[in-house]
RNA sequence: GCGGCCGUAGUCUAGCUUGGUCAGGACACCGGCUUCCCAAGCCGAGAACCCGGGUUCAAAUCCCGGCGGCCGCACCA
């Protein structure tokens, strides 16, 4: 029997995948547990060369530092950075026709109450507030509903023992960098603008995960949080201002505009589409790394999620998105400029000053106002409470406390009333060496998976009924096949050689002799392999082998002496295959 | 979680309507022959009815439940 013809690719990848052993669902053997993958031998190595693509482009190339903190993260991080209260979805279910809505939003809706008012109301109070405010569902106009139930999709544990300590599967990779901030600071020899990357897995207890690899409860996230100073320039903006993107500016996307506006980096900022020229210096950046891996400019676009999208710590995020051919276009990488968000919530809650220190070129003096508690007139006034004044004065702005004094003759602190006698209001020349202040984030995130999924798309080619992936070379989990002609003995000793001098030179490298040499290509072809290496009668006589290349098929033969330094060349300083050799035929 | 469709060797599938042969094929894989530059051929081997329960003399087939997959709704920080 034929393939379906109706197979799309999505078909034909996961089918290739479990076959050769890239990825398949984990647990198979218990009937599978959904959102969970296995990635098998070559899916392994083809995933960890597109995170060692990572490290290369943006870790390495912009002097970031990577870091690995803990998957189980106590339950006080998520308070503090909002999670916990923004996870919880209370989902109701109508009795009649089994739709589900958020609570929250059918008393927003009907009842016209506010986001905030909803969001004090426990389980209970949501159930009581349904009734009492007649709400029905929006369609079938049913007024029963079953009890409505909180959806965490944070993973739940309890940290040790006996454990009261609540902890949660981190959604994200960054906060685990939030809360290290100080160290890291410290260790940038604190330096502004710096970066942090962390690659791990990141725990989503998705409702219903589906598509493979592009939605799963466990995966691997590649986040960078690229920390700097809001009032300083970018100063790499200039290397991509020409840089072409794909854009969806959330003005667009209101009015249903789905035809991206293909612009220049320059003009994305002049135009005012992007926040921070940071935040655009990553797109591009994120632009050319998907390029790098073989998806081409005009399958990809950036699109800003609209005001009631974005999360909850972002002030302005983009979607990087790819076009697939099942699902059209897909989320690859999200931008987010995250601003100081994440660090003052981490400093309010743990009380931990995270402000940086920068010095001026020079000084700068102003003035300003100061007042100051007159204590020979204080004291004897207030007596006891003097010293809680002295406090209540430090938290009032001067300058208003002068034009109240100045207009009504006294000011009002809680009960007290302070005269101008109480107070000393005068002008103080301050020099200002520097400024404390809390940096700004901007966040490109990527999803490991996802993007092992669509370098195989896009790699995946059907040639003459054979398979083809063209993986970039620098990601092709075997970088080499070396194939033995025929069958004979002189020739099998001399390509198991051959074979092992590779291996030794540290190449990922096959051997194979099994089936005619063409069936060995074709084996090959399919898991993206693009060198071929065969040694034949020649070989024996003027020491040279061929080698082929896997997209073009041609031929050209090289020498046994220099095939090291050859192969070298074209995986490592990107020399172009007709150069390894002279044609053959 | 709801609705629709679906689940058979490594992969793709036939068989299911109408219960009854050793569950058939193709490709892949393994061993051998072939001595070979693009999945050639021949011989041979291994390998499957998602799980549980029910109906029945008899279940891949019918029924129920579970798990899983795809699509739609919802969710997607």
């Amino acid at each position: 029997m034929e393939p379906k013809q109706t197979q799309d690719k999505y078909e034909k990848i996961t089918e290739l995948a479990k076959r050769r052993g890239f990825f398949w669902p984990s647990y198979e053997i218990y009937g599978g547990v959904a959102g969970f993958v296995t990635f098998g031998p070559l899916g392994t190595i083809l995933k960890r060369r597109i995170e060692d693509k990572f490290r290369d482009f943006f870790i390495r190339r912009f002097g970031m530092q990577e870091i690995e903190s803990s998957i189980i993260t106590p339950g006080k991080v998520f308070e503090a950075s909002g999670h916990l209260a923004h996870f919880k979805e209370p989902l109701v279910e109508c009795l009649k026709c089994h739709k589900r809505f958020r609570a929250d939003h059918l008393l927003q809706e009907q009842a016209k109450m506010s986001d905030t008012e909803t969001e004090k109301l426990s389980l209970k109070e949501l159930e009581t507030t349904l009734k009492e405010k007649d709400i029905h569902c929006p369609e079938c106009h049913s007024k029963n509903f079953d009890t409505p139930k909180q959806f965490l999709t944070m993973f739940t544990t309890t940290i040790g023992p006996y454990s009261e300590a609540t902890g949660y599967g981190r959604p994200e990779a960054a906060q685990g960098i939030f809360v290290e901030f100080k160290r890291l600071y410290e260790y940038a020899r604190e330096k502004m603008p710096f970066g942090v990357a962390q690659i791990g897995h990141a725990l989503r207890n998705e409702i219903s995960p589906r598509q493979g690899l592009i939605r799963l409860r466990e995966f691997t996230i590649m986040d960078v949080e690229y920390f700097f100073d809001p009032e300083e320039p970018c100063p790499w903006i200039k290397q991509i201002e020409n840089e072409t993107i794909h854009i969806i500016p959330a003005e667009l996307k209101k009015k249903n505009i789905k035809k991206p506006i293909k612009t220049t980096i320059k003009k994305a900022m002049e135009k005012g589409y992007v926040k921070t020229p940071w935040q655009a210096f990553f797109m591009a950046q994120a632009k050319l790394f998907l390029t790098q891996l073989g998806v081409p400019p005009d399958k990809q676009r950036f699109i800003e999620k609209l005001e009631w999208e974005k999360a909850h710590y972002s002030l302005q995020s983009f979607d990087q998105e790819i076009y697939l051919d099942r699902w059209g276009w897909t989320e690859v990488s999200g931008l987010a400029y995250r601003t100081d968000y994440d660090l003052s919530r981490h400093m309010e809650s743990s009380g931990v000053d995270m402000r940086v220190y920068k010095e001026y070129e020079k000084p700068i003096t102003k003035e300003r106002t100061v007042i100051k508690p007159v204590m020979a007139k204080l004291g004897p006034a207030f007596k006891k409470d003097a010293a809680k004044i002295v406090q209540l004065l430090q938290k009032i702005n001067p300058k208003d406390a002068e034009t109240a004094l100045e207009k009504q003759g006294f000011i009002m602190l809680e009960s007290f009333k302070i005269l101008p006698d109480h107070v000393k209001i005068s002008k103080e020349k301050i020099e200002e060496k520097g400024k404390h202040f809390i940096p700004h984030v901007v966040e490109p995130s990527f999803g490991s998976d996802r993007l092992t999924y669509i370098t195989l798309e896009y790699a995946y080619q059907q040639k003459e009924d054979r398979t083809v992936l063209k993986l970039p070379r620098e990601i092709a989990p075997i970088q080499i096949g070396v194939f033995p002609l025929l069958n004979r003995d002189e020739l099998l000793k001399k390509a198991q050689k051959i074979h092992k001098k590779l291996f030794d030179a540290g190449f990922s490298v096959e051997y194979d002799d099994s089936g005619s040499v063409g069936r060995r290509y074709a084996r090959m072809d399919e898991i993206g392999t693009p060198l071929c290496i065969t040694i034949d009668h020649q070989t024996l006589k003027d020491k040279t082998v061929t080698i082929r290349d896997r997209d073009t098929r041609k031929q050209v033969r090289t020498s046994t002496k220099r095939l090291i330094s050859t192969l070298h060349d074209y995986f490592h300083n990107n020399k172009r295959f007709e150069e390894l050799g002279t044609p053959v035929k």
